[in-house]
Parts: structure tokens; C-alpha cells; sequence
DNA sequence: TTAATATGTTCACCAAATGTTCAAAATACT
DNA sequence: AGTATTTTGAACATTTGGTGAACATATTAA
């Protein structure tokens, strides 16, 4: 279930692709137009997939991507495009536009959907999954590494799973209960001031960053972003 | 890339096979029955490859061949059967049922997707991307042998597959789980060292690229290129 | 200001993960 | 059937990491 866009002139498009994607528990917000994706686009920063067509009135499907790569807070937003003829599709994959996808029409609205799928997941994977950057802080679950400013940092494992609990519970206070029972496991038996000499360590690899774990004073501790 | 129909009333089947093509780029549709698997077809001009269990409620894996081959237009589609029995692979052979492969359960989820390019190859679908080359380190699918400075280096089967799946997964950090699941089979309860053995035996072979394959401590392993 | 408490820091010992070797078991080949 | 090859995991070696005691420093309370 999430967001989507559907930008396309034709009413009757636009109605075939909402009603079938509707149907798969998704939220659908219409616009007829380049100039109306756009607006909505910028009222809404929950939409999580845009389906463009090529071919539109005030602004064409190309211009609308174009928009979406060079805002920041959109960059990353998955794009179907929706070609009418093998010539567009060509002017997709030569100018490298950027699109997640595309369908040409006529499609099958099944097909659609499936693809709809297959993008969310993908980019469901990479919002959880896929590196967090934090400035120049990255947290990288895909390759299962740490970097700042691009090196990695070289966390050993417990410091790993510390720093993706932190991560997980960023802006919460934990406290070493909490912390040991998290990344050690609720059986384990081990002294809390464990938890110190780790938080030692992982401050000292963040560099500049270390800072960002931050002491809750008779409690434990919170990573601030 | 193409669209695929995966019939099998096993959700976890079902899922494993549709997780693993859709990594090799192509569309997924999946059903759970037979007169899903037809319903499916029916409605969808462009499948370029059906995959059925034989056993399945409403309509048999049988059934859907046989009306796939009676209709004009799917006759000449691509199907492979899933068999969990030798009986059943006996039936297949005895009545020339006119599947294009068979896979028999339980299998290993690289050599199905081997399988499937292959199909889609033999039916003459575009499938770039056979032989890739890293530096003076070549793994060539087609030739189904790895060559270091033109020469092959003797893979065993084992080593081979460890070495796709690797390929298929560069950059990204496998567990002894996934690596165990994805080479020797989802059904497969071995020891996870046997994972360390295979490693180091791929890595002696790889010669000055065994460096390649970078260990994750506390978690498993990772290709780079 | 001093005592009490909490957290930072260091380090040596122990535990755990991985590398490596090998021979038995399984498999494929003839 | 017999032989060769491959796979496997147990056993041992090596490397790396985890742990908590001990001491230092900081913070709070009295």
C-alpha cells in the first residue's frame, strides 16, 4: 500500500490505472497534466511512486522526471513512464532520462501492476535496506559497512549492530538494559558498563561523528541526527 | 527481461522463484492454482514463460500444459514443470508432455534461474550479459567455465555456482544462511562452515582475484569488484 | 569543598570467528 | 563393478573481537 501518482491526459487512462491499482489497496492522486503533477508533487511528500505520461499538455512526462531528479527531496523517487510509441521509448533508453521503468501502450493493466509491485519493493528494500546517509555518515546494510566520508570505517560486529540499533532509534534515549537486550540478546548476562567500552569504540571510529551518540546521564544514551 | 508466470500453491516456493528472477531483471506473475495460472494467460498476451508445479488443487500442472499447447496462440510458449517426484518426472518423460524442462523439487534456486535463461535463450528472447569480465577475470556462462588470464581454472561444480551467485551479487554482503540457501538449496541443512571450506578453495583458484572475495566478520561474505 | 556517583578510558585475558588441512563419505565417471 | 573426483565437516591453527576489572575524569548532591 502507498502513495502513487498517476499523470496522463487521457481521463480514460487514467481512470483504467487508478481503478486497477486502487484495487491493490494503493492511494491514487490524479493530474492531467505536466503542470498539475508537479504541484502535486510538491504538496505531497508522502507520494512514493510516480507514473508519468509521456505525451501531456503544459508539461510532458520528460520535463516532470526532470523535475522530480533535480529536487533533492524527490531524487529518489521511483518513475514509470508510460510511452505511446517505440520512437519515445528509444528517446528513454538514448537520453538515459533517469525513468525506473516503462510501460508502452496499449498495456495490460495486470502487467501494470505487477511492474508497480516490483518497483515498490525495490524501493522498499533500498529505504530500509539500502545506505542511510547521514551526511557523510553513511550506514550501508547492503554491503554491511559503515562509511565516513566515504571509507569504511571498519566496525567490528558488535559495534555494527549497535550502530543499526541507533540508527533503527534515532533521537530515542536507550538505556543499557534496553541497549543489552537489543544487540546482545535478552538471555545475556553480561555488566552493563559493556555497553560503555562499545559506545567507547564506536564514538572513537565515528570521528567527528562520535558526537552524535550523545550520554543521557543516569540513563544511557541517544544518536542525534 | 521477461514476463514470467510462476504457478505453485506453495506461498514460500512461489516466493523463492519470484524473488530470484525478478533479481535477473524479469517480470513476475504468480499463481496459486491452476485455473489461476490459465485466468492469467488468458489475459496476458506478452508471458514469455510459464513455470508449473504439477501438483496443484483445481487445475494440475498437466492441465494448464496441455491447454496451453491447445490454444493457437500459447502453443509455442516456453513451459518448465516443477516435479517433486521421480514418478512424476517418469510421466513427464512417458507421455512426452511437451514441457520444454523440467526441474525436480527440492532444487537449488541458481539452477533454476540457469535453467530459465536458458529457455529464453533457445526461444530466442534477448539475454545479454553472458560473459562478464572482470579485469583479467573472466566468468563465462556460456562456456560455463572461469578463465584467469585466458585460462580456465578448473572450477567444480560447487565452486562454479558459488562463483555466479557471487557474480550475481557483487557488492552486497551474504550470510552463510543466504549463500547455503541460494547454492546448495532452500532444503539443504548442512554445516554453515561448509561455506568457509568452498570459500577458500574458490579463493586459491581465483588466484590474485581470491582477494576479491572479502570476508564480513560476524556475518558471511562479499564479491568486489 | 568534599563525598558520592556516573561515565570515560585503557588493557590484558579469554572467547569466538575464520582460515586451513585432511580423511571419510558421497557422487560421478567408465 | 571399480576408479576418480568432489563434497563435507571434524579437528586444529590463527586471527580478531568481547569483556569487565581497574583507574581516571566528570558531574551531581550535600
Amino acid at each position: 500500500m502507498a502513495v502513487i501518482l498517476i499523470a496522463d491526459d487521457e481521463v480514460r487512462i487514467r481512470r483504467l490505472v487508478a481503478d486497477f491499482l486502487k484495487r491493490d489497496g494503493h492511494t491514487m492522486l490524479e493530474a492531467s497534466n505536466g503542470e498539475e503533477a508537479i504541484k502535486l508533487i510538491e504538496q505531497h511528500g508522502e507520494i512514493e511512486l510516480a507514473i508519468l505520461d509521456v505525451m501531456m499538455p503544459e508539461k510532458d512526462g520528460f520535463s516532470v522526471l526532470r523535475y522530480i531528479r533535480e529536487q533533492e527531496v524527490t531524487a529518489r523517487l521511483p518513475v514509470m513512464m508510460l510511452t505511446a510509441r517505440a520512437e519515445e521509448l528509444d528517446q528513454l533508453h538514448g537520453l538515459q532520462s533517469g525513468a525506473d521503468d516503462y510501460v508502452t501502450k496499449p498495456f495490460s493493466p495486470l502487467v501494470l501492476c505487477a511492474r508497480v509491485k516490483n518497483l515498490l519493493l525495490r524501493a522498499g528494500k533500498n529505504d530500509d535496506a539500502n545506505a542511510h546517509k547521514f551526511g557523510e555518515l553513511d550506514i550501508d546494510e547492503i554491503r554491511h559497512e559503515v562509511r565516513l566520508n566515504g571509507e569504511d570505517i571498519g566496525l567490528t560486529p558488535k559495534e555494527y549492530e549497535l550502530m543499526i540499533y541507533f540508527k533503527n532509534n534515532k533521537g530515542i534515549a536507550l538505556s543499557r538494559e534496553k541497549i543489552l537486550n537489543a544487540v546482545w540478546g535478552y538471555d545475556y548476562f553480561g555488566d552493563l558498563r559493556t555497553v560503555d567500552t562499545h559506545i567507547k569504540k564506536l564514538r572513537a571510529k565515528l570521528g567527528e561523528y562520535g558526537s552524535k551518540i550523545e550520554t543521557v546521564r543516569g540513563y544511557g544514551y541517544r544518536f542525534e541526527v
